[in-house]
DNA sequence: TTATTTAATCGTAATATTGCAATATAATTT
DNA sequence: AAATTATATTGCAATATTACGATTAAATAA
């Protein structure tokens, strides 16, 4: 089908894969460290930076900031790009939520 | 045309989106807290348990271990599924990397 | 107002993902 | 060996993603 059963899941495991989704693309990745080291954080230079078309960056830029993890500020004629201080904190507790879960010993095989 | 550009990106941003994409839906993230948990581990009490089919949930076991995240051992008839230590140790790592190479102030906007 | 500059949107082709019924495979039990 | 139990694979339909050329929209500058 291509469509996820997200109603049989909890509210918690539908965001957090949305927001992984978000970040589970190197092009995205990409973009989310250039911006992080405020390498570049408008659209023409992550496209420079990148090597992908001006059209693909300002959709993976989208996509980031539906998923809430980016934030554009108008600066002039073109948009500087940051990162969403509160969802990313978010996300990096529920993913330290997951991670830490897991010890070595509780495992069954 | 729906192919990543992998070649324009570096090995560890390559491999960072595989396995974060192997986790960014919400069943295998199920799947995971309940291997985790212990409260299932064989395909057909998963499948049970989040009320999915049993070739559905055989296939993201399936994404998931091709993502170096969980192995599987035969146990009788069964086969029972766990963490792999060391590739979950390696991405919690990577994660650790990019959320704490943000800092608030090193912002531009 | 008319350029100019930059980002966003539209449209489209190629490919990937999701979910499951049907079936095949593998291990155990009788 | 035949039956049983459990997982994996195949095939397929519906949908989503990726990338980019062409175009549009928005802001500033001349």
């Amino acid at each position: 089908m291509g469509i996820t059963k997200t109603e049989i899941f909890t509210d918690e495991q539908n965001k957090l894969a949305i927001q992984l989704k978000a970040i589970a693309h190197p092009a995205r990745i990409a973009i989310l460290q250039l911006i992080i080291e405020a390498k570049a954080c408008i659209c023409g230079d992550l496209s420079a930076e990148l090597g992908l078309a001006q059209p693909t960056v300002s959709q993976h830029l989208k996509e980031l900031k539906n998923a809430g993890l980016i934030q554009g500020s108008i600066e002039g004629v073109s948009v500087c790009y940051c990162i969403e201080p509160v969802a990313w904190k978010s996300l990096n507790d529920e993913l330290n939520k997951l991670f830490s879960s897991y010890q070595n010993f509780n495992n069954c095989c």
